[in-house]
DNA sequence: GACACCCTTGTACAAATGTACAATATTGTA
DNA sequence: TACAATATTGTACATTTGTACAAGGGTGTC
């Protein structure tokens, strides 16, 4: 595993991934639709920001007529997994508890979302 | 509650506000000190993010003899709630399952911390 | 009261970020 | 094949961010 080298991306480039990852394969053409209503942010906005998350190496592209169409160059899990441990570390000084704690009082995740992640615990515990 | 217009914060500020929440008060020394040792940053640095997070109007300061006692201007909660819900937003959708989910295969929680969830939410639902 | 110390204040500055236009290339179509 | 439509490429640019130094101020101490 000889590839936690990739520069950080920022908010706004999360944001796209997130999308790309979404749609598997997108245009830009796509990802802008694909954004949020409310997301107010043009096609060039989007089209240099997927430039960005490729020369950092999170997508590629490849062509298709005469549209680029990206898709990602790195294992998604990974990414996940350093961005939420960052974002553990900055705001809760790297404890999980906390977190899923602030979002079992504020409705985020129900009764039932838990049964099920107590499942994947125990299953995960079975080493 | 009219007030959701401060400014966000970088994570770097992020990172030096949550260590004045652990410390309840403190100057910038004491900030310096509660950094994680790894965490190579200097004390002209963590100065500038403490008078920057007080511009933006997180932090609020007395003094106590000549140096600045930094402490919280706002509600910690509220703090908390906005970047979960914007890193939700950028990197899941919105949607905290994914999130809870991956805490819970990558070991980050544990048998123990969910069944506290669950009472938690529990308690919740008796509206 | 003078000093040495520890602070704050002012300022700097390169790099990253968010946002986007202008010019050029590609292609399906008539 | 020439064109209109649509993309990409090259560039730009104001801000924000991360990091930090230099100069001046308050204070406990002798």
């Amino acid at each position: 595993m000889t590839k936690q080298t990739l520069a950080a991306m920022s908010p706004a480039e999360t944001e796209i991934l997130r999308i790309v990852w979404e749609l598997d394969a997108a245009t830009v053409q796509q990802v802008v639709e694909a954004l949020p209503a409310q997301r107010q942010i043009g096609y060039a906005t989007v089209q240099t920001l997927l430039r960005r998350l490729e020369k950092k190496g999170y997508l590629k592209h490849r062509r298709a007529g005469k549209a680029h169409v990206f898709s990602a160059a790195t294992e998604r899990e990974d990414v996940i997994s350093r961005s939420v441990g960052d974002f553990l570390n900055r705001l809760f000084g790297g404890d999980p508890v906390p977190l899923v704690h602030h979002l079992a009082e504020h409705g985020k995740i129900s009764q039932a979302d838990i049964d099920r992640l107590k499942e994947i615990v125990d299953k995960g515990n079975t080493s």
